[in-house]
DNA sequence: TTGAAAGCGCTAACAT
DNA sequence: ATGTTAGCGCTTTCAA
């Protein structure tokens, strides 16, 4: 509320407005001494700038925003570690959105993020219309985990076709031919249409799906981080010996995945978040409007314990 | 970056620009006919008001900050959409920052949220020095999931003594005598003390604990949200019939606890979060300097299959 | 090196 | 009901 300002530091410390200005921003211009004095009557009134007048008096603020379509997806908080680390080497900050699974509110968030004027955002995994992303023209735009046609926004994304490719290579290096490939997710995506031209048969859909698999198959993919760890446990309920009766590979990598000893294929989160990241802050600094890029990062397969040869 | 503003609005609806705030502001002392044509002109041009250069004037900008200490812990998403609703019934915006688990990047994260001069702010499961939260002053300031003894700041937490009581009674109504506690978490805590206090012989830590229970124990109390339901896995996989070996309940609810149906008992994260943004938006509202409140949510229990009565 | 002055885009009395 | 006038706290020329 009444927060002293650069002015109360100034007549504290017996300079000038400008003055201080300088020497809050680390400026090398300003004399040992002055600064010293400066900084010594800031601390002394427990003086910190105000964000909001810099940011419309310089242009810019040094922030990103960052859209999170859904925190409950565990993904997203590697995908955020990534972005963080990334925007602390450049020494940017973040502040987070979120549009908690509904594309209304998803909406209302990224206006949010852009009427506040940050520096530029990143939309991680929007699920709101490609025709309203693409209205944003005035601010540097990335969007991470799903691919836009759009004239000058980039994309980062998983290669879906390759995991799949991956997932399917491993188990058959294992001997496995008879694949089931599970979607627990509730609606068709680019994700079911890659596994599905990979296993080379339907994907199963619905809550029963894993006991609807085929008699004969020795190997389960499952799709969907959230439920995936679930199938393992509903297998071993079941009586299933894993991966003696059954191999499982989740697509994906839930926090749960690494204790659960789950194999898994999925795109390195981290790497995702980094990679939009970097190229988020590339625009913004030199603001040349090149061409816009879309980057796509090879999937990663954690071998554990569920995958292992088929039983002669 | 050249972005329409209200001048250029007032511009073109031919009025002034004082006209043009109060519209966009919802007032209703504007006419119909003028409002309309504002309306229209802003519409035309995509025009935005500058939250920066409104929060400067006004001095409240109708958007407070929550620091998620980390966003790997599942619970926070939960809490999130409970503080994201109470927000919203008040008309009022969210903007997260993270510490990601390390203090000193939250204490960085809790001044970027000041230095913007957001309307307050909610730290979720901080763990910076309480002497550090304290030194805020200036601004409304709730503190989810920690209890502080503060001279102005609110506290809202579960009810460790009560959730730990609520699983020892739940256990022993269905007549388990040797209860065993586990805590996969790796330092001492309150919700520790708490269990011990109320099974009353040690807690078991360290990653191979569950096989350092005693032999007669049924049952097995897990503390920690993350790895909970991985103790399901290894329990059923080293061949435990569960419930009919050992029940199970896990403090905390992870979402994968509905799907693998791991009986729970943790305060629920939603009421906390709605608690937490009352507390706020009315400390914002009626900046009355009340005296700080310690609010408390009592647990839930939520039974599903991995508890049962002791085999006889 | 330091200071004075003019904004940044908006709100909020105040006048009309 | 509508326009005028000061700021909000800071950065940034431009002089000194």
């Amino acid at each position: 509320m009444d927060d002293p300002t650069l002015e109360d530091v100034a007549a504290r410390a017996g300079v000038s407005r400008a003055l201080v200005s300088l020497v809050m921003r680390g400026s090398s211009k300003v004399g040992r001494e002055r600064r010293e004095s400066v900084l010594e009557a800031a601390r002394e009134l427990g003086y910190r700038p105000n964000l909001m007048a810099r940011g419309l008096a310089a242009g810019q603020i040094g922030i990103v925003g960052v859209l999170l379509a859904d925190m409950h997806e565990p993904v997203n908080a590697a995908i955020h570690d990534g972005l963080a680390e990334e925007a602390a080497r450049h020494d940017v900050r973040l502040l987070l959105t979120t549009g908690r699974g509904r594309p209304a509110m998803e909406r209302q968030a990224v206006d949010d993020l852009l009427d506040l004027r940050l520096d530029g955002a990143v939309l991680v995994g929007p699920r709101m219309r490609a025709s309203e992303i693409d209205r944003v023209v005035h601010r540097p735009l990335v969007v991470l985990g799903r691919s836009l046609r759009s004239a000058r926004i980039d994309c980062v994304t998983g290669d879906d076709a390759a995991a799949a490719a991956r997932a399917v290579a491993h188990l058959a290096a294992l001997g496995h031919r008879r694949i089931a490939c599970l979607d627990l997710g509730s609606r068709p995506s680019p994700l079911r249409r890659a596994y599905e031209a990979a296993v080379g048969n339907p994907v199963l859909t619905g809550p029963d799906a894993l006991w609807r698999a085929p008699g004969p198959s020795t190997a389960v993919l499952v799709l969907g981080d959230t439920t995936g760890t679930a199938a393992l446990t509903a297998l071993l309920r079941a009586g299933c010996d894993v991966p003696g009766d059954v191999s499982l590979i989740v697509h994906g990598d839930p926090p749960g995945a690494a204790a659960a000893q789950v194999t898994t294929v999925a795109p390195p989160p981290h790497e995702l978040g980094r990679l939009a990241m970097g190229t988020l802050l590339e625009r913004v600094r030199d603001r040349a409007p090149a061409k816009p890029r879309r980057l796509t990062v090879p999937p990663l397969l954690t071998e554990r314990a569920t995958t292992g040869p088929v039983r002669r």
